[in-house]
DNA sequence: TGATAATTTGACCGGTTGGTAAAACATTAC
DNA sequence: GTAATGTTTTACCAACCGGTCAAATTATCA
């Protein structure tokens, strides 16, 4: 047999499995950094440790490797927002989702990078998936965030610009690392920034969305 | 004379001042959308409605390009904070800053994204920028944000993580545009969104800074 | 007008890129 | 062991990319 991909509908070699691995491991580390088009297969070998040829009998394309490395990642990092608990405290829920999504943010910024250079790039190998999945998650939630909002737990606001707020004040220490570290300077560049970036954005919002008395429900 | 470059130091044409402008508006289209690695001297020659080496009369190389469109965008997108007054109202000074970054976002997408895929990817070309001019202001303006939360004027909270956070929830409606239409659907994907990110993000900092009762000066 | 300088173009070059072909090599199953 | 299958390598290709060059064209100005 010739073709490993035709091949992978019936079994697959514990071979293929390791090697799938390490080559979406080196892809994630390339695309991450560069993008799609500034990445190049020669590159993702080099990490990989592989020729190019050899790579490119796992992944016939440069095209189906980024894909094969999108679905893989995209289910996780949608983890954070499937847990927002409807019967949850809303306060603790948006805490702990605050928490989790910084905590992505700093344990898996390749995989944060990847999608925010897609995105940026008008995502045009995931418009889909924006579109579908994403789209639906988020309606499903924002809907959760709504009835809090006007059962007088949390403050009245536009629960997808809350979670906009949320995406992207966390994922930019993984996105804009480089510039955050910039303006930070070395002194205070070392991991405890997450910490503080925490404690910051516990605050904003917590206190930012606390019912007020001038607005009973 | 064939070196125009040179020729600048001295005076520069009418024609060189018109197709210069050309080249760095087309560039700014195709940095923007594809980054530097992902960007091709072809496109930015056919956006610019030019020749290939029509355009490197002009600039020399890709990097020249890109550097020029660097110096000429980065001190108009730093004005907002620039603006920002040590002498005028606190939650003023705030709202009014979140305004014009959303401004920003909503007006100049273009010139934020330059700015996104290059932080994205390193900022290969701008680190210098990052950590000196932009480190600098942005230290001297915590410092006025600091003065205040000292002053009992707002609550007490890290300022630079301030910064960021406005810098990330209102550069997001221009680098992650797509995703944000994606989830809004095209039912709301009308300019209106910008009216209702901004009525949000005041909510959220106007609220979440406000000093309250248990926290006196 | 004509001379001079500025601008534009087409043809080209060496290096890189995504990808292929085929043969050499390794592994597994019998 | 050996045959079939799975894996890796070497050599290669066509398209693309950043950039050059010299000639052609156009604008400027005495």
């Amino acid at each position: 047999m010739v073709l490993p991909r035709a091949a992978k509908t019936q079994r697959r070699t514990r071979i293929q499995e390791e090697k799938e691995e390490q080559i979406l491991e080196a892809a994630l580390e390339v695309f991450a950094t560069h993008g799609f088009r500034g990445s190049t297969i020669d590159q993702i070998a080099e990490v990989a440790g592989m020729s190019k040829p050899n790579l490119l009998y796992y992944f016939r394309t440069k095209e189906a490797m980024h894909r094969a490395l999108i679905d893989r990642v995209l289910d996780s990092w949608l983890d954070p927002l499937r847990e927002f608990d409807a019967e949850g405290n809303p306060v603790a829920e948006i805490r702990s989702y605050i928490r989790r999504k910084l905590e992505m943010a700093r344990d898996f910024p390749r995989e944060s990078r990847l999608f925010a250079n897609e995105v940026l790039q008008s995502a045009p190998h995931i418009l889909d998936e924006l579109k579908g999945p994403l789209k639906t998650l988020v309606d499903e939630k924002a809907e959760v965030i709504r009835a809090w909002a006007k059962a007088g737990k949390i403050a009245k606001c536009d629960p997808y610009h809350l979670i906009f707020a949320i995406w992207s004040t966390t994922q930019h220490y993984a996105d804009f690392d480089v510039q955050v570290r910039a303006v930070l300077g070395i002194e205070h560049s070392g991991e405890g920034r997450f910490e503080d970036a925490a404690r910051f954005l516990e605050q904003l919002f917590i206190t930012g969305l606390a019912v007020h008395d001038s607005a009973p429900s």
